[in-house]
RNA sequence: GAGGAUGUAGCUCAGCCGGUUAGAGCGCAAGUUUGUGGCACUUGAGGUCGGGGGUUCGAAACCCCUCAUUCUCCCCA
């Protein structure tokens, strides 16, 4: 006998879990539909040519790779075997690879399928991905996103809508958040402003952690970096006075600066007069890793919940040049699932309605009630309510304790009396109150 | 990749410096109640103390190794 496991990072999820996740899911896809989005799946496993590359140094060894089938170790090169050298063996022995997130397959699936597509072409997903990390709080192997992207146009209005999308998502979510947004242009501009373009990642890994070890630890990381001093010094004074126009003078020299915050204004503009419910803020500090990124970038945190970012997205010029086809722009958001549980569960903002698997459950006391109660269930199923009959007819108490356990409100009895009467006793569990009643007048109060 | 913490009953954990048959709460099963759950009481089942090795008269406890889980940093949803 072997003991049961599971992998480091991964988990079941029972029924009620289930129900909640699905919860998330389904509010999340009603906005999705709603802003026109239209659904699409693609497949765990991609050829790992597709994956490797698109995620920077780091995220490549995240990667998730699939061994080959069959003998794999036969055709691999004698020497690299012999030399172990980890990363020049995977090509030999592993094709393909759990996909990272659903950016990635969804420009490769825009580039297959081009002559098959309407652009501007809107479209949400909802799957699981997969990454190596070492799982901590908020932080899994296996986790589902949900995202939306629109690729084949420039506009700003999709910056617009997508903020909307987040804002009225988790304003269904019941979850207070603050939708960060910046831009990449902006970015590279105090690069720019500073002469320090050739170090423009490191710049912006360490002013991304400006909230969280404050303006001494950026400078610290800064200085790490071999950023010089006098750039340091102006990249201080611009953080301490970030809004959009308080940066419009240091970027009078970068174009590219200018251009990010006219595309931020723009964005702000077509919100101008559209109340949202959660607050829009912009963070000249948020950066994002992922290196694709190239105009607006939204980063989305609950308040009052540590958890980290719960959502974020962006524009990217130019996802599927890699993939032969160049000149495409695209921006999208993605939803963390399995963080947004977190933070519902942490705020107890489950709707309590998803404890219930069925409004009521039959019981019996001998064969011949349990073949009466047998016909009643499928009546009641038969109008399109949910019910279940308990197996076995008899001890009461077994079945009441079942109905409790399972959090089903009404628990319907069939005895003698009640099968000669063609009636059923309905007892409420909550109340303890109980009537015999026809059948009919049961699937009236659940609403037939 | 770097560094901490924790592994004892189905679950959450107690078990102090090594010392008799390893405990509690919850849960589970049966009963008090053969047409009525939650509450109460009674009884019961259930443990290779993560695994291996060592120290010792004696190890759940101390030491080493190993496996697993978890948290932090890096990075991210």
């Amino acid at each position: 006998m072997q003991k049961p496991g599971l992998p480091e990072g991964t988990r079941d999820f029972g029924p009620e879990q289930s129900r909640r996740r699905a919860y998330i899911f389904e509010t999340v896809r009603t906005v999705f539909i709603k802003y026109g989005f239209q659904p699409l799946e693609t497949p765990a496993m991609e050829n790992l040519s597709t994956l490797t590359g698109k995620y920077g140094e780091e995220g490549d060894q995240l990667l998730f790779k699939i061994l080959n089938n069959g003998d794999f170790l036969k055709n691999a090169d004698p020497d690299i075997l012999t030399t172990k050298n980890s990363a020049r063996l995977v090509p030999e022995i592993s094709k393909r690879g759990l996909r990272y997130d659903l950016t990635v397959p969804f420009a490769r699936f825009v580039v297959m399928n081009r002559h098959a597509l309407t652009f501007p072409f809107k479209r949400y997903q909802i799957q699981p991905v997969w990454r190596a990390d070492r799982p901590q709080k908020g932080r899994y192997r296996e986790f589902y996103q949900c995202d939306a992207d629109v690729i084949g146009s420039e506009s700003l209005q999709y910056e617009a809508e997508l903020v909307q999308i987040y804002d009225e998502a988790f304003a269904k979510l019941h979850i207070p958040v603050q939708i960060k947004i910046n831009n990449r242009k902006a970015l590279f501009g105090i690069a720019e402003a500073a002469g320090i373009t050739d170090r423009f990642t490191d710049m912006t890994v360490a002013i991304d952690k400006l909230d969280k070890i404050g303006m001494d630890g950026v400078r610290r990381e800064l200085t790490d970096r071999g950023i010089p001093a006098a750039a340091t010094e102006l990249l201080e004074k611009i953080l301490s006075a970030p809004s959009i126009n308080a940066l419009r003078p240091v970027f009078a020299a970068s174009e590219t600066g200018l251009k990010g915050l006219e595309e931020l204004d723009r964005v702000f503009r077509f919100l101008e007069k559209l109340p949202l419910q959660n607050d829009l803020v912009f963070d000249i500090t948020l950066a994002r890793g992922l290196s694709y990124y190239t105009g607006c970038i939204f980063e989305v945190v609950a308040k009052g919940v540590s958890m980290g970012s719960i959502g974020g997205g962006g524009r990217y010029a130019d996802l599927t040049g890699v993939f032969g086809m160049p000149g495409l722009s695209g921006v999208g958001i993605s939803f963390g699932a399995d963080r947004i549980y977190d933070v519902l569960e942490a705020l107890a903002c489950f709707p309590k309605s998803l404890t219930t698997s069925v409004p009521v459950l039959f019981v019996a006391l001998d064969d011949a009630t349990h073949a009466y109660a047998f016909e009643c269930v499928s009546r009641v199923r038969a109008a399109g309510i949910p019910a279940e009959l308990y197996p076995e007819p008899g001890k009461l108490k077994k079945q009441f304790e079942y109905a409790a356990k399972l959090n089903i409100p009404l628990v319907a009895i069939a005895g003698e009396t009640e099968m000669q009467n063609k009636t059923i006793a309905v007892k409420n569990q909550q109340s303890g109150e109980q009537r015999t009643m026809a059948l009919e007048e049961l699937m009236t109060t659940l609403g037939a």
